[in-house]
DNA sequence: ACAACATTTGAACGACTGTTCATATATCAT
DNA sequence: ATGATATATGAACAGTCGTTCAAATGTTGT
């Protein structure tokens, strides 16, 4: 499969992914979710921003399938729901401290 | 290295990264050069588009360094630069392939 | 029932971004 | 030099996006 077959949708898709991890609000709350859940109320402590703020961010990146929610009493937990996000995440924060390895390597 | 130690410098950095790859113009300019280098006018016909637009997302990706130019005669041709970027590419193009046509409902 | 806590939602505003068009620069051929 | 081709740049417009505020919803107590 050449890269050049990508269907107009497919790279549409790709990078709407993307733009939920564009900003640096909603990448933060992913990244706090990546090895642990997380309630609203500690990401929002966490980063320092409203529970408001938090919910609207929330709400497009568990309709985007990336955060899974589970409701436990008053709160609501998030984790990861995407692993490929979870891998590509970890490959990135890896790379920004190493910055300066350049080989290209299959897993 | 845990996540949450995450400077806020680095996170703003990965979503700005994310964030050029956010756009679908854009993202199909860095699949076109993932496997080959590629002129302008290549890239404009394969998508399209016109060179006038190409050129414009051509510089924010050449200066993030995700690719690189080099002009040969008129042309110019672009080819990726960054081995990280490319890793992902190839994951999440990968993941659409194998994943990509499921319909879930979760919440 | 009520109050307190946790999360969600909708509207509104300012800021950012992708695209188009016109124009400029660069390179090669005549 | 001129013209033709290839790429780059700047300004301007329309549409999108992140944030804030106020209000609503859901949940666990008393």
């Amino acid at each position: 499969m050449l890269n050049q077959d990508l269907q107009r949708d497919h790279t549409t898709v790709l990078a709407e992914t993307f733009g939920l991890l564009a900003d640096p609000t909603r990448l933060s709350i992913v990244i706090a979710c990546m090895d642990q859940e997380r309630s609203v109320g500690e990401i929002a402590a966490h980063l320092g921003s409203s529970a408001s703020l938090i919910s609207h961010h929330l709400r497009l990146l568990r309709s985007a399938r990336i955060l899974k929610s589970e409701r436990r009493g008053k709160q609501v937990f998030y984790a990861m729901a995407d692993a490929c996000v979870h891998k590509v995440l970890k490959i990135m924060i890896e790379h920004l401290f190493v910055h300066g390895h350049e080989d290209t390597n299959e897993t």
